[in-house]
DNA sequence: GAGGTGAATGGCACTCAGTGCGCTCCAGGC
DNA sequence: GCCTGGAGCGCACTGAGTGCCATTCACCTC
C-alpha cells in the first residue's frame, strides 16, 4: 500500500526535522536525546546521523544549501561591480532564507538564545558567511592597499549589520519589516566604507563628488565632507 | 622533602596544560583523548574536568582572565573619552596577551588552524569579546540614532581589524611587530566610523577641498580613486 | 519473470566526552 | 586527639558519534 506517494525525496529528513522541533519546544534541546527524536519519528538511530553530521545541525536545517547559494551568487559577479554593493546584495540572500519561514525562524531563535552549544553552533555558520564576504571582498580589492584588511573588516561590517537586522526582526516575532531594516543597516555600512551609495543599479554618470584633500587632513574628516557635499544634492 | 616550592596556586592545571599540548602537537588533537593526557599528567581522569569544563578548553587557558581584565578595562571608562578609540584600547589588550606568550600562541594558531571543533570554539571566544565590545559601546551610544545598529556594526570592525592584524602576526611565527600592524588596522576602522567626532582632540580642522566633477564614472569608482589618492601621503 | 545491483535503511557494538557520587587523604582549627 | 572542609581520585553511567554488516527495496537487464 502506498500511503505516501510524495516520498520521492527527502521525507525522511523533514520528519526528522520536525520530530527534533517538537520535542526541543516541549522539553528543550539538551534534554531531549538523539534517540527521542529517532523514536518519535519512527526511524532509526542510524539514520539520523546520516542526514544531519551532528544533532547540533538539526536545528539549521537548510544553511547549507543556503551557504552554497550565496556562494554562487558572489562567484557569478562580475568586476564592473561595487565590490561592498554586492556584497550587500548577497547578505540579502540570507535574510530571505529566515524571513521565509518566520515561524520556524522564531522558534530556532529562542533554542538558539537558551542553549549555549547552539549559540556556539550559529557563531559557527555566521562565521563561514562571514569568511565566504571577506574572500570575495579580498579577490575584488586584491591590488589595492590594505586589501585584505578592507575587505575582512567591510566583510564583518555587513554581517553585523545582517545580524543586527535579523535579530530585531526575531525578537519582534516576525512581525517588522525585516528587509527594511536590513536595507536601513547596510546603507550605514555603505556609508562608512563605500560612502554614499548609488540608489541601485543604474549608478552610472550622475554628478560625482570628488574631494581632494590638501595637507593632512584626517580622513574622516574629508569623508564628511564627501557625506556633507553628497547629501545636499 | 620540597622539591617545588612554587606549589602555591595552580601547578596542576599548568601541568595539565603542558601535557595536552605535548600531546596535541605530537599526535594531533582528536588523536588525543583525554585519558592520555591526564595519565601524561600523572593525575586522575576527574581532576582534568574540574579544571578545565571541557576538552576544548584546554587550548585556550588563559581567555577566561583575559575577557575578565578587558571587561573591567571598559567598566571603568569616563564619558569624556571617544568611546571607539576606548575600544581600540581595549582590544589592545587582547593582542598583548597573544603578544606575551609568542610560541604558546603561534601553536595554538597551527592547531586551531586545522581543527574545525577548535575553530568553532575560538569563534566562541572571540565572539564573548565583541559582545563586551557592543555592550559598552550600546551604553555609550544610547542616546545617538541607530545607537545598537552602530554599536554592534563598530564592535565587529574592531574585532576584525584585530583578527586581521593578529592572524598576520601569528602566520609569521611571531616575527613581524604585531601592536604597529594592530595600531594601523585600527586607524582604518577609526577613519571609518569616528565620523563626526574628531578623534581625539588635537587634530582640528585641515583645509579640505570639495570639487564637483561631471564625468560619467560610478560613484564607487571615484570612491575608490579617492581613497587612494589620499593614501599616497 | 528470474536474477542482479546499488542505494537507502536498520541494528549493533564500540569509543570517548562529560557527569554524579562517594571515597580517601591531608591541612588546619578546637 | 578529633573534627571538618577542600582537593584529588575511582567508578559507573549517560549520550553523541562511528564503523560495520545485514536487510530491504527499487530498478534494470536478460
Amino acid at each position: 500500500m502506498k500511503t505516501e506517494p510524495a516520498a520521492t525525496r527527502p521525507p525522511m529528513r523533514d520528519a526528522l526535522v520536525a520530530a527534533a522541533f517538537q520535542l526541543f519546544l516541549e522539553r528543550g534541546y539538551e534534554q531531549t536525546t538523539v534517540d527521542d527524536i529517532v523514536a518519535l519519528a519512527g526511524v532509526g538511530r542510524r539514520s539520523f546521523f546520516r542526514y544531519f553530521p551532528s544533532k547540533e545541525d538539526v536545528v539549521f536545517p537548510d544553511h547549507e544549501r543556503c551557504l552554497a547559494e550565496m556562494t554562487a551568487f558572489l562567484a557569478e559577479s562580475t568586476d564592473d561591480q561595487d565590490p561592498v554593493r554586492r556584497v550587500c546584495d548577497a547578505v540579502r540572500i540570507v535574510l530571505r532564507m529566515y524571513t521565509e519561514n518566520p515561524t520556524f525562524s522564531v522558534q530556532r531563535y529562542r533554542l538558539t538564545k537558551k542553549v549555549p552549544g547552539l549559540r556556539a553552533y550559529e557563531l559557527s555558520v555566521v562565521w563561514r558567511y562571514e569568511r565566504a564576504f571577506a574572500d570575495y571582498l579580498r579577490g575584488r580589492l586584491a591590488g589595492r592597499q590594505d586589501g585584505t584588511l578592507r575587505a575582512d573588516v567591510i566583510a564583518a561590517a555587513v554581517a553585523a549589520a545582517h545580524n543586527n537586522a535579523l535579530r530585531s526582526w526575531l525578537r519582534s516575532d516576525g512581525q517588522g519589516d525585516a528587509s527594511a531594516a536590513l536595507d536601513h543597516a547596510l546603507g550605514y555600512v555603505q556609508s562608512a566604507f563605500s560612502g554614499p551609495s548609488a540608489p541601485d543599479g543604474e549608478e552610472e554618470t550622475e554628478d560625482v563628488v570628488v574631494v581632494v584633500s590638501r595637507r593632512g587632513a584626517p580622513l574622516w574628516r574629508v569623508v564628511q565632507e564627501i557625506e556633507g557635499a553628497l547629501e545636499k544634492e
